[in-house]
DNA sequence: ATTTGTGAACCAATTCACAGCG
DNA sequence: CGCTGTGAATTGGTTCACAAAT
């Protein structure tokens, strides 16, 4: 029976064991204080304490060169996220690109949302298109959004957000390690 | 004179104003009490004390799809960043690849970063590569790192590291959204 | 002996509340 | 008055320390 202990784990996340601990105690957790935790008690109990038993359907909104990159990130489906849908404003795009996921018309977002029961949408487009694009998907009955515009998305009513901007984390490090050089 | 008060700009960034002001207020500033602050007054002290005021030189690492997608990427020029150089293992892909950025095989990553004097990485390889790719970008003398792939890259001693996972995002907005379904 | 689970202590960050100023 | 700046209160999260379990 395969096991892992708290400083193990921590050691591989970069986390203190102690909140390693206290986190997985949270879920009501047996671990065997001899030897850890059980691998497949510790995994099983994750997933339904944190309802990823199922495949989640995703669409993605943006087919511009970070949204083909996404299209073929294999990542996604390993684990545990389905694409169902693709949209662009551009028909041109909808049209040529190669891929076994349906492309749809960008004026189609919320109607396919809808129909597809699509629960989380990924945000490519231009930073201009981000507010009008993520009303559709909204519209549609979108449950969640990973936002990759420039643009910061306000958190709606029961839709749940998550702006992710590389200028943004490039600040972050710009300005800590240049506070770090000011007073080394 | 161009004003902005504290409850604007909360509103914006979807902040509380409360934090807004006290953020701000740590940087000894001096808004009006009367109007708030003045535009040019607050983004000339944020600039000078977030030290941003010169362009910071960057490289990328990984010319795949996601690779190329941050190499034609304009915010990054826009916002204060350069890429002076970009990495691959194929030799053929640096050939072949249409840019103004100087490009270079992988196995010269310490070399160049170092002769270019290079402060932050993107890192755009797969799992597999990203230890090793970061630890010849730190062999250069790099200050910090933005890591995409799926692989966690743990802290080391004076490199700022900042990781950066698609699946992850997605992970957190399907526990969230659950969950907030069960307790509703 | 190890390692968990957890109360207590600690620390950082957010929010509150309001005095002070134009 | 409206808005800032800031002490005080609160919250949330991390770390500590140790008793319990095997």
């Amino acid at each position: 029976m395969q096991k892992v202990s708290s400083i193990e784990l921590g050691k591989q996340l970069g986390i203190n064991a102690n909140s390693i601990r206290k986190d997985i105690s949270y879920l009501g957790e047996i671990g065997n204080c001899r030897a850890g935790y059980s691998l497949a008690t510790l995994k099983e109990s994750l997933i339904q304490n944190l309802n990823i038993n199922r495949k989640r359907v995703v669409c993605l909104v943006g087919l511009g060169r970070l949204g083909s990159a996404i299209l073929k990130y294999e990542q996604l489906s390993q684990n545990g996220f389905k694409i169902a849908a693709g949209f662009d404003t551009n028909i041109n795009k909808i049209e040529t690109i190669q891929t076994k996921v349906p492309l749809y018309p960008a004026s189609e977002i919320a109607l396919v949302v809808r129909r597809e029961r699509i629960e989380l949408g990924l945000l490519a487009v231009p930073g201009a298109a981000a507010v009008e694009t993520a009303k559709r998907l909204i519209d549609g009955g979108i449950r969640g959004i990973v936002n990759f515009s420039a643009v910061v998305l306000r958190p709606e009513k029961g839709v749940f957000i998550r702006n992710i901007d590389l200028v943004s984390e490039l600040r972050v490090i710009s300005v800590i390690t240049g506070f770090l050089d000011q007073n080394s």
